[in-house]
DNA sequence: AAGGATCTTATGTCTATATATAAAGCCATT
DNA sequence: AATGGCTTTATATATAGACATAAGATCCTT
């Protein structure tokens, strides 16, 4: 069995925990014994026990509640994190350089299905983007975005010939909410002249919204090149 | 400014670093008061202010080393978090029936790609399923999977005729490592058969290999109905 | 200057203890 | 039975203090 000495750290508990759901000696479902037992069987003190389930618990292997105590989730809620970087950095790190265009820049009103799905009144008026991202010589990901003045008036003045949309935002605008999408579509002929593929290829696309303080900023959808898997471990 | 009132809880005081954060108070890249002086400052104990701080740390906010100190992060790296549901959880809160179905199950010789992929011996037999995941009477998802007797001999008595392989398999192998893919995939015949769409068709698609401490276990190709989008909000 | 050895310091973690709080369980009342 | 209040208990969080450790800073040697 487990052999629980003295002087465990906190990462010692979280793997000796882990490994008891694993092997089944706390099944799924089942009550954890409380923070002060276990503090007394690994002669470690509450505290430190506690970090070790908290932590489990963020990561979707335990439900804790007070006075119920804690047991084990039998559907491991696993949770996927993504880091979400920086194009620039994402390109980076394969090697490639990493080069930016602007495509297009107009104020224009809003369009129906933007103002509907920013929650923005008809007709607002809006700045309209599009950017082409390039690793090397190949495309990587074409961007189209829409960003609301109301919410951030310099957005006028900003020159995105240069740098990114995103780049900007990020520097002057550190939202509070982001909501992201991950889907799959169809090349039209814009994209696909951009990403250098056929009107009707399978492209990865994200969306992504952000507020500031409940006040809609900006809406980007970014198309990626042919080929694009968004990967991750846990 | 921000009121450092006393008996301030690691909560308020991540939000008021936030806040010192979104307002430039503290920088990008400039380095924040050490955990004693902030300690200080908020009437509060380093223990406190190493738990709101290490919270932020984690959320992608500050970036800390020891001796080198806190320092605020320029490109906030967000990290998006998608919790990972059973298949039928997710539909059964869009409010329809989920329903199962197999469509095959064979032995066979890993074919070369597989066996390249999950690292596992040239012609290794494994046990290749395709299956049906229905919303309703729409179909939501189309899997296909590749599971190695090798690592998990049971799995060859398994039926899987009543419920789906991720169900057993979570049962009976808790994995310990995990990678996840998304990309867009071209719908080919079978796909857009049991998708009920057209061949070419972009099919959001998850890829999935999990492992049991180093020995490859399963590989999961799921294809998502046209139209389906994964979301997330944080 | 360049390279090491040493000092210093900010974070990382553990201990021991105390109070706060949510919620389950119980009991008495209606 | 259902309701409402009380008790109990497990977790949540705060405090104070200690030692551990990584790594920047400094000084010393060559």
């Amino acid at each position: 069995m487990a052999a629980p000495r003295a002087n465990m750290s906190y990462r010692d508990i979280k793997q000796v925990v882990l490994d008891r759901i694993h092997n089944k000696i706390w099944a799924p479902d089942s009550l954890l014994p409380s923070e002060i037992d276990l503090a007394a069987e690994f002669s470690s003190t509450r505290t430190t026990v506690n970090r070790a389930l908290r932590e489990l618990a963020e990561e979707g292997y335990l439900e804790r509640k007070r006075k119920a105590g804690t047991r084990v989730l039998n559907a491991p809620v696993r949770k996927a994190q993504f880091a979400i970087p920086l194009i620039r950095d994402e390109i980076s790190e394969t090697g490639a350089d990493y080069r930016y265009a602007l495509v297009e820049r107009a104020a224009m009103p809003a369009p129906g299905w933007l103002s509907a799905r920013m929650n923005i009144a008809q007709g607002c008026e809006v700045l309209y983007l599009r950017c082409m991202h390039y690793a090397g010589n190949a495309p990587f990901q074409y961007e189209t975005r829409w960003i609301v003045p109301d919410s951030i008036p310099e957005v006028l003045e900003a020159d995105f010939s240069c740098s990114g949309p995103n780049d900007w935002l990020v520097q002057k605008v550190p939202f509070t909410n982001l909501e992201l999408s991950f889907l799959a579509t169809k090349a039209d002929q814009p994209v696909a002249e951009f990403l250098d593929t056929q009107v009707g290829e399978p492209i990865f696309t994200t969306e992504r919204i952000t507020w500031l303080r409940s006040k809609p900023v900006t809406l980007a959808k970014l198309f990626f090149a042919p080929g694009y898997r968004m990967t991750t471990h846990l």
